[in-house]
DNA sequence: GCGTTATCCTTCGTATACAAACCAAGTTAG
DNA sequence: CTAACTTGGTTTGTATACGAAGGATAACGC
């Protein structure tokens, strides 16, 4: 990724945008051996933690739009990471659950996360790990 | 944007991405009279920093695949932001001018830009933006 | 009930990202 | 001098992002 030309402006939302794409480009380094994308393991992990949510509110929790979470779910539907199910009471709602592909893999894939997120973070001290997740969060 | 749901584990790709995408979608809103999108933007700031460079090295620069700038740079010649000029010297090389379009709205596009920057730092305070910065210029 | 609204999801259009394949223009080794 | 390699850009294919429009299904009001 090399390092950010001192000539171009003190800008905070250029700096952003590199940081991103600095993470975002390792770790789908580390999930292309699953045929897995960024989006596709953070809806996995999504359902890991709420199996039959609906679209929607996975959409709200992943803080992704309906029209790019509908295209993430239809290809996991393809590569049977995810099943499908519309909900009986209303007929507008779908249920997502993961499938048995996915439970084989769910550690392995949790500890991948965790990794890549060490290993962003490894050049920073604890103190400013800590710091700096604050500071995100503080930003969203 | 709302907020970040609590259960989603501490994820700094996550925030990352979140708040990228914050940064980057309040800059839009505010590029959109212009028609001109963030890379756009981008683009034209690095070409007001040194006009006449190659498009590899405003890539480097910018920290941008060339597939990707090779797009943009395609968008900003049709809406006359820019002007391509093949080297004279080396046939491969094109060279990068803005227009007189670009030199009329550029005071305004940068105060745009450092504008945005404010705005989206706005709830931190002096010390937790300068913090913030070094923070993601470590991180590249 | 039945038309008006609201909700859930999909589809479409445009703009990134970026790997990979490709072409063209230069450079270099033998 | 020529074959091999390198470099600068474009093109293609896949996967986000997201606004906007559309279709299906509910819920609501009178």
């Amino acid at each position: 990724m090399s390092q950010i030309n001192p000539n171009i402006p003190d800008c905070t939302i250029f700096l952003l945008a590199k940081a991103y794409q600095k993470a975002h480009g390792q770790f789908k380094a580390k999930l292309r051996p699953y045929n897995l994308t960024n989006l596709q393991h953070l809806v996995l992990e999504g359902l890991w933690l709420e199996e039959g949510v609906t679209a929607a509110d996975l959409g709200k929790l992943l803080i992704m739009d309906k029209a790019t979470i509908s295209g993430v779910l239809d290809r996991l539907l393809d590569s049977e990471w995810i099943r499908k199910e519309t909900d009986p009471e209303d007929g507008r709602v779908l249920r997502l659950y993961t499938t048995k592909k996915a439970a084989a893999l769910k550690e392995e894939l949790i500890a991948l996360r965790v990794s890549a997120n060490e290993e962003l973070l490894s050049s920073f001290s604890h103190e400013e790990q800590v710091l700096f997740k604050r500071l995100l969060r503080d930003l969203a």
